[in-house]
DNA sequence: ATCTTTGCTAACCATTTGGTTAAACCGTTT
DNA sequence: AAACGGTTTAACCAAATGGTTAGCAAAGAT
């Protein structure tokens, strides 16, 4: 591993354990064990290093919400699939939600402009199809961004807020992530269910 | 208004916005418009301050989530009234639920120790009742935990994830406060459609 | 009138923090 | 072996930041 990405490394776990404000650049040294100066060696500065952690770790996740936004398959595969592979994959990165969503709330002016960049999630064509499939008479009549704020919130959430829920029925984390597997096939069977015709 | 209370509130707003890291001193006396050594001469110190702010929101939304767990309706309407209450509540607080899971999830060890509190929402009496009416036929069977988890993520994720939500449909404030109304009836629908036999 | 308490501020202090620098280290080239 | 270039470090610096202090002004208390 070279240092630059032993830094990497630890300027992820350090970022996303305690947010931009909340992490030190002496925390991040510790943690690559090498010395200061080499963070400023390798990344401008502590603004730059976040960048590439947050670039990194939205670039992991867009994938995952891409996979919805733009699979051709029907709603219900849709939903099936998206909760099965997101969960699967935030199970092994449990702290990228929750990052996001901070530093993005954080930082709104970022957002805006981030958002605008090409290759972001884009819900306008599954946005379609849903209106599609109601007109077709396949699923019932329901606001296309709430069925989408019901997918992502039902799957993401828990994840955001895992410390609450961990605290709240006082689980372990494998019991969590038990949880989370069974929450695979428990979500979609949920809206599938509310939705069919 | 006190001197004390100007400082709170501007407290509130400035933690609220940048989370404890991330706020300032400094910041907070600007926007109570006095001078930063009264902020010291009210409270202890930034902690201090901060727990006070922290103490009064947690406090402000637990009833909303002790209505749903202390009461003595049916399933269904629990499920209306809450998402219906805790969703008005928090249209007029709408950073509140990422305040407190930014800040839960950022100090972890304070969660354990502030959830063992007497007077924290305890979801065990919703979780039994939820197995009575599974035992008596009148909804679907379902892992408990996972029907609470869904009634909670539905209602506070699009407020935890606002700026995201905001910034992937392209909404402002207002309409997002409208996709937000439309919702207190959408998710109730949404999960009785699915639970009811 | 004077002493005391309370609310408040300007100036100051100690520490932390992000960032810089000059020199040392080390493998490669000449 | 001397010169070179990229890598790494100890020491340092300036600014920011949380917190303190000494004192002022006004309102009660004696």
């Amino acid at each position: 591993m070279t240092t630059e990405e032993k830094i990497f490394e630890a300027a992820r776990i350090v970022f996303q354990k305690k947010g931009f404000a909340g992490a030190r650049m002496q925390e991040i040294a510790n943690e690559a064990d090498i010395n200061k100066a080499m963070l400023h060696y390798c990344f401008k500065n502590k603004q730059s290093l976040f960048e590439a952690v947050f670039m990194k770790a939205f670039s992991q996740l867009a994938p995952q919400i891409n996979l919805i936004f733009s699979s051709k398959e029907s709603i219900f595969d849709k939903i099936r699939q998206f909760t099965n592979s997101y969960i699967s994959f935030v199970i092994d990165h449990p702290s990228l939600p929750q990052f996001i969503i901070q530093e993005m709330n954080n930082n709104p002016e970022f957002v805006i402009q981030f958002l605008n960049n090409a290759n972001r999630p884009n819900p306008s064509l599954m946005i379609a199809q849903i209106e599609q499939e109601i007109a077709a008479g396949i699923i019932k009549p329901i606001p296309p961004k709430q069925l989408l704020m019901d997918i992502f919130s039902l799957t993401v959430f828990p994840f955001a807020a895992q410390t609450m829920v961990k605290g709240m029925f006082h689980i372990s984390e494998i019991e969590f992530n038990q949880l989370m597997e069974e929450r695979k096939t428990s979500i979609a069977e949920l809206i599938i269910n509310s939705i069919k015709k």
